[in-house]
DNA sequence: GTGCACCTACTACCTGTGTCGTAGACACAC
DNA sequence: GTGTGTCTACGACACAGGTAGTAGGTGCAC
């Protein structure tokens, strides 16, 4: 089960996020996206992204009509994780223990996030 | 209070982490820490990284004797809350319930750890 | 005063990532 | 059949970041 660690940019990342977040599309599509969420590229930028990330192996496209249909391959799961672990690494030497209260800490929780997190930590409790 | 954002590559980050850690030092000083760590970097490479973290403005230096002695200018605390909300931002849309809630599903936190959470979460609900 | 050791200043180089432009293929509209 | 629009393939370019070599100064040892 080899732990691969996804190396993508930030603007990668959020095209695959788009993927996720929307399912399968084109590159007119992913583009459109993109715009609504104040990212401007042009067309070719995200092709040329989508292309990338197929070559990392994280999305997968197959022809459809005149347009390729772009779907992620891997889950946004393994993804955040990896992502997640790689900051640790940077910031905590790995442990998780000082990331979440620094979370906690510094950035605002909304009350049923925290209620949640109560539930969570009853649960880590009980086993 | 502009909350600046720190754009450090990963190994600059780990070159600010020694000076945070073991206090002002040489550059020879820092690479030595580095190559305890298992960064094997030549000593040039070390230089260069303390030259580009000055002009960023996150350390300064200062002549002592021979060598310059370079020193954090940076709280750790600054710049670990910028590149957390950075990932947040990245992974969460910048929600930090999400984040903590997935660190702690995926990640195993010590006893302890739980218990201080525990604590700061009881702390949340008393205000 | 000559040489060795160490320091800094520069320059350089490669790779990854963000960003596009251009060119050539296709298809539908008239 | 000729445009017009859309798609993909390629190539390009700039900038950041990781990594290091070389050159030139300074001082201590002998």
């Amino acid at each position: 089960m080899a732990k691969r660690d996804y190396e993508l940019g930030e603007a990668e990342l959020a095209v695959l996020r788009v993927l996720w977040e929307s399912g399968p599309q084109t590159v007119r599509d992913v583009m459109g996206r993109l715009h609504d969420r104040g990212r401007k590229v042009a067309y070719t930028t995200v092709l040329t992204f989508l292309s990338r990330l197929e070559q990392k192996g994280v999305v997968v496209s197959d022809k459809q009509e005149q347009a390729y249909v772009y779907r992620a391959k891997v889950s946004r799961e393994r993804v955040t994780e990896s992502r997640m672990r790689a900051v640790l690494d940077e910031l905590f030497d790995g442990a998780a223990g000082p990331a979440v209260l620094h979370l906690i800490e510094k950035q605002r929780l909304r009350p049923d996030e925290i209620d949640r997190l109560r539930k969570l930590i009853d649960d880590l409790d009980a086993h």
